[in-house]
DNA sequence: TAGTGGTCTAGACCACTGG
DNA sequence: CAGTGGTCTAGACCACTAT
């Protein structure tokens, strides 16, 4: 109550977070670093310890710390990024028999696992059905859901849907789908790959989502809505990717016009 | 304490948290609804304000609610998203002499607004050095800094930058950049863009992004580092977009291989 | 066991909105 | 003005982590 009276219209808990913040970007406290314990910094900012709590809540939130239960809460380290893009469904990497993803996570260094969730009949969800041109009102699809980690920790989930009129009885629902994967299947039913249609959006994470890719607070999902168009310009397959954004870069590279 | 002791190891705030967000999906409450009040809340549910308070924020940090001081917590309307892509800098686009956002916005009834914020000689970032191949040790780049409104709400941030030894003295450096834009410009110093290479992240808005943007809190924005090369396949220009990520669908059409 | 974050209580005052 | 969310206090107990 004597020191600071003059100005400060900022609550105590923004103060202390912007304190906080500029002492991570002075260099002060860096990545992997422990911050004061919640109990600390309220004493020393002469606050409660909800307000320190809140101020490290904000700082949270904005992706910057993350808290461990029992052992405190650290600055969090800049994490070196998966890169998928243009290239993702090139003739090239089919060719060398590597997916992107083990591509990407061998040139990390890292383990690639691929966990096959699911493959099941199903009725698309509308924006697939649209997508993909079939009806949304009967199992018109086969769902394929595959989970993507790194070292085992969880990238990326991905939603395949296909024509269940194609796919049916072939190794499209299978969980090996054989040399090249689903493209190379794919192509054998006359599906030659021209163009793909990318839409890109971000959010928060649902619930479930958060659990699955064991998502820290403020760190939000990348979701792509894969279309793969054929050589009439059909859709033949469309996927829905949901990616840690803090784990991932998307790049894209197209010639203009 | 009477009716559910069996098996709750589900902490309160969690327990409201996801009565609400059942109702919302159940479709008790929709979008632009009110939910109840903290303290409503509080007593429905026999716990301290804090509590439901701490319910709240769970939904407001997936984006499913926000707060209105004074007035109560709504339920998030959905937005009609702005999408750009790979057709943002086609010639089409430039020929029609819309911009891709003044086309988006007519095309949903709104007023475009482009404040140009800055035009100034600077050191480049490292990153944008980097991508434009330009030394970051010196002031080699024009940096242009535009805001994009539609009916006066901010939707992207705009950063643009150009080499200034040949921006400098040219329209380039100026508010009005001419027919075209600063792609005619760039056209006239003879640089025919030919390919272009986006790079995509998602992350938290850092707290001047989340002024400068209005962002409702559990909104995360879209980042895109956007480089133009030529006929020579040398970079000539560099931009970083940060668009509202609830506003802003990005799409990306392109041949395969 | 001591120290950490996670949750919760029962108050309080402030700032904003609407009638 | 009454009602709302925004902030804060000073406690308490629990769950987890290290030693």
């Amino acid at each position: 109550m004597t020191a600071s009276d003059a100005s400060p219209p900022q609550p105590a808990s923004r103060r202390i977070a912007q304190a906080l913040r500029s002492a991570i970007e002075r260099g002060e406290l860096s990545a992997g670093d422990r911050l004061p314990s919640e109990r600390a910094l309220a004493e020393e900012y002469g606050a409660a310890r909800n307000t320190a709590r809140e101020a490290i809540r904000l700082l949270a939130e904005q992706g910057l710390v993350t808290a461990k239960h029992g052992r405190g809460v650290f600055v969090r380290e800049p994490q070196r990024l998966f890169r998928f893009g243009s290239d993702r469904y090139s003739l090239r990497n089919r060719e060398t028999g590597l997916t992107p993803f083990r591509l990407e996570a061998s040139r990390q260094g890292k383990t690639a696992r691929i966990d096959v969730l699911s493959i099941r009949r199903a009725v698309p969800p509308p924006g697939i059905a649209e997508r993909l041109k079939v009806s949304a009102d009967e199992e018109s699809v086969v769902h394929r859901e595959n989970h993507y980690f790194a070292d085992d920790e969880p990238v990326q989930i991905v939603s395949t849907y296909l024509r269940w009129a194609e796919a049916q009885g072939t190794a499209l629902t299978q969980p090996k789908t054989g040399p090249h994967g689903i493209y190379g299947r794919l192509e054998e039913l006359g599906h030659t790959m021209t163009r793909v249609r990318d839409e890109i959006s971000a959010r928060m994470p649902t619930p479930e989502e958060a659990r699955l890719l064991e998502l820290p607070p403020g760190v939000p999902v990348l979701e792509v809505l894969h279309t793969s168009l054929d050589q009439d310009s059909e859709p033949f397959e469309v996927s829905r990717y949901v990616h840690r954004a803090d784990l991932t870069g998307l790049l894209y590279e197209l010639p203009v016009e």
